[in-house]
DNA sequence: ATGAAAGCGCTAACAT
DNA sequence: ATGTTAGCGCTTTCAT
């Protein structure tokens, strides 16, 4: 690795000499300028990252925290912000809680050690059901700043990017009612997490104003552990009015077509299905599902750009909400 | 942010005691010692990463460069690295090349400039095409060492952790074999990948080993630009034989399936197929795909154990190449 | 126009 | 047992 000191050595001038000539000060007379510049680019010089840092206290890197890369919405997101990052000049470190309260904690506490310069995070389903903030509260405390993204919390203070999961429920609630179903469920696994708890609202909510009601026994929160599958033919069995499902996850949508397939019911003839997934995954299933889809790379560019901001700024003020638009994606299961 | 500086000035003692006291140095004596850590502990006191660094030459930080994040074989390879890497005190950064070589190019000389101590890294496509290696060569020739896994090279030469993909797909021929089948396709959508083209060597040497001899007519390249249903469901009526499938990537089973259907021939009735794929994935398939599925988690683990003692060892000698095997998921379409 | 020196936070060899 | 000092690679203020 070649350094400042190597250069001046070989050129006879001082480290500072060679620093100023490096960075384009006028002080430094056009000769001995070429010169440097000449002899860095020839021994391929870099300057050394962690030098920098130390010496500016920022580290151009950003902390991203998701809770499950294998779910494709947050691994886009990934992508995303990573591009967006790359944009703007920084780094980012993963870490992946893997829904555990712990694992964000102890990342968190890692990171925040100067590795950083400011996190973004969508909060574990177990931080969400313990609502114990205390480890993100500290880390805002220091003056490191925080995005949030679609897992958030009222409880917290600071900058978020959401989708608007209450309304894109509402609307496909909609569209199965323009198709004429009236007998609608609504299924999750995501019951724990607080985008799921307002697209279950968004469905509550869609019921309600319409004009057939809301029955609470057609929403069914699905047992994880359990077989999906199994769990959704006890249901459709149990409730063979059902004519209409919408979901909250990205995978109850693909399940619930093939399950009211073995029950030898065709989508879209008897029954019309809306799942919350991506456009590949919704490609899957036959007929290709309709889908809410997330703007993963808005969401993913927002925060990164907002959290960039943020760090420039050094001001806590004005925290923003910012609000991504889903987008119903064309299919023939409705 | 509390510094030793910070604490030596509570206390009234030497920056370097506190350091010595702080890490255990038996020069200190206990009184003080314990007085210091108190102090420490009750500020919350965290060393300084960046500080430590620049200081031991070292990052504890792995660059992780994978090619696609929404390939769920690179995500569960990514989590295992990460989860090892924390278990070896490493952090990692994640840079995703998204199957370019530029972007791969670009994140391996951003992070070789001290901000990692070696690299994990799968071969993005293009760059397996281009079969151009200067980049990885030059931070190897920097004694940054790299461990590749699964898309690798042999004109690369350093630690490689690799699945049996050619014995796999040799297996999976055999089961076929085995339910009666004797007209067997091949499809891949990752011809240019040197996984693929193990792949289909495997396929080759499989139906050459056999009585039935290998037709090329039925080894079929995917053209990954256009709808792959259409394509299949054009192969399968040209080929009414195929009574067998297997495949090289992880989505032509599914949708060979569906084309299947689509075409009025039952799987496994009429059709055997098996894929290449997560167990995940295996089961949105009606009927469950029977799959092969890589032990993503061996392959991260090994890879980052690799790694480490690479970096601790300091050596670049007897550069090792790992063989992780493959399993065959239980499933209905075959 | 060039260089010397201090300092970012830390460790460690070397005094005292 | 405690403190002084130098140095990791860099920038920047302050001499010269």
């Amino acid at each position: 690795m070649i350094t400042l000191k190597e250069l001046s050595k070989q050129l006879n001038v001082s480290v500072s000499t060679v620093s100023k000539a490096l960075n384009g000060s006028p002080e430094i007379s056009e000769a001995t300028a070429k010169r440097i510049k000449e002899l860095a680019k020839h021994l391929n010089y870099q300057p050394n990252k962690i030098a920098l840092s130390l010496k500016s206290n920022q580290t151009k890197t950003i902390g991203v925290i998701i809770p499950d890369i294998l779910n494709r919405f947050f691994a886009k997101v990934l992508y995303s912000i990573q591009q967006e990052a790359t944009n703007l000049g920084y780094n980012i470190i993963t870490c992946i809680s893997n829904e555990s309260f712990e694992k964000e904690r102890d990342s968190l506490k890692i990171l925040a050690n100067g590795s950083v310069d400011g996190f973004i995070m969508a909060l574990s389903e177990e931080t969400q059901q313990k609502e114990q903030y205390d480890h993100i509260n500290e880390v805002l405390g220091n003056d490191i700043p925080v995005v949030l993204f679609d897992r958030v919390s009222d409880k917290l203070d600071c900058d978020k990017v959401v989708g608007n999961d209450l309304e894109s429920i509402e609307d496909a609630v909609s569209a199965l009612f323009d198709k004429g179903r009236k007998h609608i469920a609504f299924l999750t696994r995501i019951n724990a997490l607080s985008v799921g708890k307002l697209r279950a609202q968004g469905f509550m909510n869609a019921m309600n104003a319409s004009g057939y009601g809301l029955n609470k026994g057609h929403m069914v929160a699905l047992d994880k552990s359990k077989d999906i599958e199994e769990q959704l033919i006890r249901f459709f069995k149990n409730n063979p009015e059902i004519d209409g499902v919408v979901t909250a996850d990205n995978i109850s949508g693909t399940v619930a077509i093939n399950a009211l397939k073995k029950l030898n019911k065709s989508v879209p003839e008897h029954v019309s299905v809306i799942g919350f997934t991506s456009k590949t995954i919704a490609g899957l299933s036959e007929p290709r599902l309709v889908a809410i889809r997330q703007d993963c790379k808005g969401i993913g560019r927002q925060s990164a750009q907002l959290l960039v901001d943020r760090i420039k700024s050094k001001s806590q003020l004005n925290y923003q909400n910012i609000i991504v638009n889903t987008t119903l994606t064309e299919g023939k299961s409705i």
